[in-house]
DNA sequence: TTGTAAGCGTTATCAT
DNA sequence: ATGATAACGCTTACAA
């Protein structure tokens, strides 16, 4: 604890007044007129002995501890967490609060360890993100205090929660290949099932199909969600020369990381070639690539300053309501240089006439 | 705030005792001998009750918090933020503490609000983290605090402080390609004049004498710390077949990325054309390449570790020494794929005999 | 073995 | 316009 030791207590004796005064002007107290003369030399002395509040003492008498926390299962591993922490601790500066994060590792156990540590030192609401977008049950010790979701669902209504738009990222991948020309197109998708493979599978076929594109020029293959399952999915995408889309979706950058070698084994120049689109615009991969990949961003950021808003408004409203608002986040994609229109010929296979409907989606 | 409302005061009514014997009992006062009817009581009622403590209040009475702050300059956007907290949070629970973390975006301005916000609130000591290895300025406000530095040195001595032993990770590096038979060696360096950029070089070359090898068959280039400058420093290095490297060590594995894409673009087979090491062990990158980089990794967790640790130690010890001790982190090498034995007679330019010195080191 | 009461640093009610 | 004083929920001499 640091030796603040200056209080109150000896702001108003160097002042000569008492410490409700000094509390008075310290606090900007509405109702209470106080001298201008008295005003001045309090907060001298308090400028001049370096007098900082004890939050702990304005906290236990207020009842608002002015701190929220922020529990995750992976803080350290994934690269997302960092943002998910800035967007929380953004909103929480400007409500003057400050956050404290703890990491659960997946275990029960440690989480609630850690959210009952959270709760003796009387956060003022908890936010609560998965690091991978999934539903989640509720921890029992949260029912009785305002909580948010990041990046996670839950069945129970009266929970909100932000989640990303993994439709619409599916969508706007579909659209940046199909804009540019391309009329067969792969997703090689997570094997995993999860709600980002659904989401993102569903906005994809959609928009394709909204291009009239045939069930027959969309390939969807499923693999490891690491650079070696985009390799092995894209060597079986790719071999055939054939057969071959001349535009790939990938569920996520690091799987094009792997399609981006097995193009180069087979000599295919991306995009010249192939068009790549990502998804995730991870940090050191996205932009690393050469050519850089053009992805669809995960909301991490936005989704930690929706759920610390709605956090705060649950705080100062005092009640949890029956049913709480809940979010999806569209992405932006992040155009770089792994998309070009298909180059000369490569699309005579393709069962259909190419429609220019740009600006038409 | 959390309406726990249940106070150690219902406890003591529900119990039919004082409040003081619940405290006495729930926190296993030495000397009390407390009736072990009496005990059993207090505990169900507490239990029944669903009691927890007020940290607020026992801090207020206590004078320890049980928290700490983590400070760091970018824990959104590095990948290494995340196992820095890691390690202080995992000493921070064994301690029974929880841990603050704020962001200053490198904004002298906002690290003198984010601190101050934390010494408001009691924290029993701060963690100043920097995103990259350097010298640091200790904020004043830190100045009767305990604080520990991590990833940053501090030309005040009375600060304890926990850096990467980048020199040893150059020697490390060296060993590695030397031991494999490589006589013909570069280091591509940062260019920007850092500890890290020092520390690595001096290593590298340290134990490249050490190996006998001379001035001419070590080439050190610098450029950015990026892909694309470990591409332009590999094209420099590889394009003029005679003078090859056989193996080059890469300031960072993101460097080492680039340096891969510009074997690929010369039909140089990483390892066998070329031996790479990189630096830091990357997430997603290091394992993420193809084939696996083989690199140095930077001891970010156990910084964190032995930070919180010494911190914790001048916690309770209740006084800064004079003289505040330090550490540099030896960060373990990595074997992945990227180090093989030169090629049949690649080495022949070199001005050396290969000579077996493994496990000499 | 158990209880009384003071005090941690504030805010807030009520007097003056 | 300013000041006593009682909480806030807990720990800890000190008494009983």
């Amino acid at each position: 604890m640091a030796q603040d030791k200056v209080t109150i207590k000896q702001v108003a004796a160097a002042a000569g007044v008492s410490i409700t005064t000094v509390s008075h002007v310290l606090n900007h107290v509405p109702g209470k007129r106080i001298h201008p003369h008295t005003r001045e030399r309090v907060l001298a002395e308090a400028a001049r002995l370096g007098y900082t509040p004890n939050m702990l003492a304005q906290s236990l008498r207020t009842q608002r501890s002015h701190t929220i926390g922020l529990v995750g299962d992976e803080i350290a591993t994934t690269p997302f967490a960092g943002k998910i922490i800035l967007g929380a601790q953004d909103v929480a500066t400007s409500h003057d609060s400050v956050v404290f994060v703890v990491n659960t590792g997946y275990e029960r156990e440690t989480e609630d360890r850690e959210i009952e540590a959270l709760l003796r030192r009387q956060v003022d609401g908890i936010l609560y993100a998965a690091m991978y977008h999934r539903p989640v049950e509720l921890p029992a010790k949260l029912a009785n205090i305002p909580t948010v979701l990041i990046n996670a669902s839950c069945a129970d209504r009266s929970v909100a929660w932000a989640v990303p738009d993994e439709a619409a990222g599916g969508e706007d991948a579909a659209e940046v290949l199909l804009s540019a020309g391309h009329r067969r197109l792969a997703f090689i998708n997570d094997v995993d099932e999860i709600p980002a493979a659904f989401g993102r599978e569903e906005g994809f076929r959609r928009r394709a199909a909204a291009w009239g594109l045939a069930q027959e020029d969309l390939r969807v293959v499923t693999a490891e969600a690491d650079p070696a399952g985009g390799y092995e999915a894209a060597r079986l995408l790719l071999d055939d020369a054939a057969d071959r889309p001349s535009g790939i979706f990938c569920f996520n950058d690091r799987m094009a990381m792997g399609v981006y070698r097995a193009a180069a084994e087979l000599d295919l120049h991306v995009p010249r070639d192939v068009s790549i689109v990502g998804f995730d615009n991870q940090d050191f991969i996205a932009d690393g690539l050469h050519p850089g990949l053009t992805t669809v961003e995960l909301p991490h950021y936005e989704m930690g300053v929706w759920a610390a808003k709605e956090l705060f408004h649950q705080i100062s409203s005092e009640q949890r309501p029956a049913l709480a608002p809940t979010t999806s986040i569209r992405g932006p994609v992040i155009h770089r240089a792994s998309v070009a229109p298909p180059a000369q010929g490569s699309d005579l296979g393709g069962r259909h006439q190419p429609v220019d409907r740009r600006g038409n989606a």
